[in-house]
DNA sequence: ACCACATGTGCGTTATAACGTACAAGAGGA
DNA sequence: TCCTCTTGTACGTTATAACGCACATGTGGT
């Protein structure tokens, strides 16, 4: 009962992508049967498998969970703030819509504040626009200095960063998963 | 297990709070020799559980996991500026990109200043996003107002507006074009 | 009709998440 | 010192997540 609070998008995930439990079941490593029993809410996943899933659909853990961060994607009206206590503050602008296969934060960073990002699964694209203050963003090596009012573009499938300048740093974040890869049957 | 790719901040928020495993347990329902497990990699936590942890913290369940997509990003660089001088100004913050099917534009009306547009093809989706003053967007033949810092997502393939408010508006436009040849399976 | 294949679900077994309790190490207090 | 309380971890049991396989249904082909 307590997951019946969480509300897994699995099945619309999938119904998106136009796979069937068995090659969803060969892409992500977890078996059909199991699939079909989260899917119908008879079973709780684990976070490891969850991650699998994940992983085999190239997107975010966040797309797959109806946390209470996601709104209405049609509603004008606030959006909800996700705060990390002491460092980042992000706030879903746009949440993530598998058709799309695109989502939008709002993050705040602290002056000299610095995070640090491991590699994303292969197709995925960031998009930064700041808002407000200078940020620097680590991008193959080397740190990019972005203004207010500029943006970037880049592949994040590699390791990036982003670190305030003496002001703190506000941009937007959007995320862009490419779909072809995932969706296309592998052969 | 895969789990080390996924990294819970569990130890780091609980630490953050200043709560004991005792004490966590008690707020979150969860024993704490399981929080302990959880902490030190050595299980793999089911949702429901790591539902029932983020409902004691009174957090969102984004919060404790480190890998999804809610990190934030960033990164610099330089943007093309095409401006359509006379009515609106329109600045090109990311070009189209056949892969990810999106562009982006940086959008100045004057105050009061209106734009309509007609239907776009069928699959198109717009997002809005306030930089500064007040916008209002005709979707479904009702204007929506939005104010800075305020986004609205909505189909495009049916006659949509924008409308300054008395001290202009700035806003970021996103144009998504469903790649839906993509999303069918092949046969 | 029949056949071949794919879909999703049910069953039995194994792996492991989750529990309650018990234990070792440290911090004060009397 | 001894005692008490709290910290986090280790153990044994139970609940269940995850697996592989087999089954019922469905759909297209010949």
């Amino acid at each position: 009962m307590e997951s019946g609070e969480i509300t897994l998008k699995l099945r619309d995930v999938r119904a998106a992508s136009g796979l069937s439990l068995s090659k969803a079941a060969d892409l992500t490593g977890v078996s059909k049967a199991m699939l079909g029993q989260i899917e119908r809410g008879e079973s709780s996943p684990t976070i490891a498998t969850l991650w699998k899933i994940a992983k085999g659909f190239q997107l975010p853990l966040s797309a797959l969970i109806g946390t209470s961060g996601l709104r209405d994607s049609s509603d004008a009206g606030v959006f909800r703030t996700v705060t990390f206590p002491g460092s980042l503050e992000v706030k879903i602008v746009f949440p993530f819509d598998p058709v799309l296969g695109a989502e939008t934060f709002h993050v705040a960073l602290m002056a000299s504040q610095c995070h640090e990002s491991p590699a994303h699964a292969a197709g995925v694209t960031e998009e930064v626009f700041v808002l407000e203050g200078n940020l620097d963003v680590l991008r193959d090596d080397e740190w990019v200095p972005l203004q207010a009012g500029q943006g970037l573009r880049f592949a994040a499938d590699l390791p990036h960063g982003y670190r305030a300048g003496e002001v703190g740093a506000v941009f937007l974040n959007m995320h862009h998963y490419a779909q072809q890869a995932a969706l296309l049957p592998v052969d």
